[in-house]
DNA sequence: AAGACGGGGTC
DNA sequence: GACCCAGTCTT
């Protein structure tokens, strides 16, 4: 338990006071108060950064204005989050507004629990949406609040021991009156000021009673994860062209690296081999692109994409209907001139960029 | 408790 | 190339 709540008061006051003067202003969704455009922008923040965030959340937005429209089409929502990363966000988005229409009239709820049970919203982000949308206590800890108060207070220990006792701070020194303010203003101080390297702290508000300022251990601490063996993995990327030039894209299933997004023919083994065996065609034509390189948190992905023509229309019909591992349903032949609105990832994305500017 | 899950920026 | 980030869900 937190015993020494002598120095509440001022620790929040000098937050509060720093953010005024130095904190950000003028994003998208700051002076808002429509929940369902702060729940939106609160899921896009998870693990992303202001400025990734900031232009997607506004295509976002003028795509889907209202939850009616967001709970419309899945593949829509996929096509405007593709190049944000974590996709399973957006789909647990469209999920959640499944369910909020369905159970709660469109209407986000406003109880804690309630909130924490849909799709995507865990403690933080249910206490980011009490204090924003419905001027609640709602107390968050993210990373920068992780950092700004495991500094403070020298909690030492695995990022996943600390857990625990950083919400028990979290939850002492957040207001019960105008929590948002104070929850950005400490957002702010962590990305701003008491940053991962280098930290300000000449210009901290909390420099004179910091654990981390007065031993020197500001770069000691949030302590990290051990690191991790990164392992390699190789895809080929399988670029199937029919007479008309389109490109044949399959969905990936909901699980999984890049769930849901729509993808060239992946395979491991031989190229011509995966055509003949599984897509049950042989290529008139066969040709290694050059290699790229994708990184993930957990692995590392080297793609060589392939480029295969088919040899009559008949064929593209024949992969639409007999490839045994695909449906119609999750095929597609994708015009470049034409592009259907779905969700890609960064790689896809890139490649067809290139083969779109090679025609031209 | 640990692992899965993207992508881009920084140094 | 290694490290970092406005977390949540699954197992």
């Amino acid at each position: 338990m937190i015993t020494n709540v002598d120095f509440i008061p001022q620790f929040r006051r000098r937050v509060l006071r720093w953010a005024r003067k130095h904190g950000r202003c003028g994003l998208p969704w700051q002076e808002d108060r429509d929940p369902y455009r702060l729940w939106v922008a609160e899921i896009m923040l998870q693990q992303t950064q202001v400025q990734k965030v900031i232009p997607y959340y506004t295509r976002f937005i003028a795509a889907f204005p209202d939850i009616y429209r967001l709970a419309q089409c899945e593949d829509e929502v996929l096509y405007y989050w593709s190049g944000l990363g974590y996709y399973s966000r957006a789909r647990m988005l469209y999920r959640s507004a499944q369910i909020i229409i369905q159970q709660y009239g469109g209407q986000l709820p406003q109880c804690p629990k309630k909130l924490q049970d849909l799709p995507g919203i865990g403690r933080s982000t249910a206490g980011a949406l009490l204090a924003s949308a419905f001027g609640k206590k709602g107390v968050i800890l993210d990373g920068n609040v992780k950092r700004v108060l495991s500094r403070y207070h020298g909690v030492f220990g695995a990022p996943n021991q600390c857990v625990s006792l950083l919400w028990q701070y979290a939850e002492h020194y957040t207001p019960s009156r105008r929590a948002a303010r104070y929850n950005q203003a400490m957002m702010d101080l962590g990305a701003l000021c008491c940053t991962p390297r280098d930290p300000d702290c000449g210009h901290c508000p909390l420099r004179r009673d910091c654990f981390c300022r007065q031993n020197g251990l500001q770069q000691q601490l949030p302590e990290k994860a051990p690191p991790k063996k990164m392992p390699v993995r190789k895809a080929y990327m399988l670029i199937i062209r029919n007479t008309y030039g389109e490109i044949l894209l399959i969905k990936r299933p909901p699980r999984g690296v890049w769930g849901s997004l729509w993808h060239f023919p992946e395979t491991n083994e031989n190229p011509e081999q995966y055509c003949r065996r599984t897509l049950h065609f042989t290529p008139s034509a066969i040709e290694f692109l050059p290699q790229l390189h994708h990184s993930f948190t957990h692995f590392r992905l080297e793609i060589t994409p392939v480029y295969l023509s088919l040899p009559t229309q008949s064929f593209c019909r024949k992969i639409m209907e007999c490839a045994p591992i695909y449906t119609a349903q999750d095929c597609i032949w994708y015009n470049l001139q034409r592009p259907h609105k779905v969700g890609m990832s960064a790689p896809v994305t890139a490649i067809l960029k290139k083969l779109s500017q090679d025609e031209t």
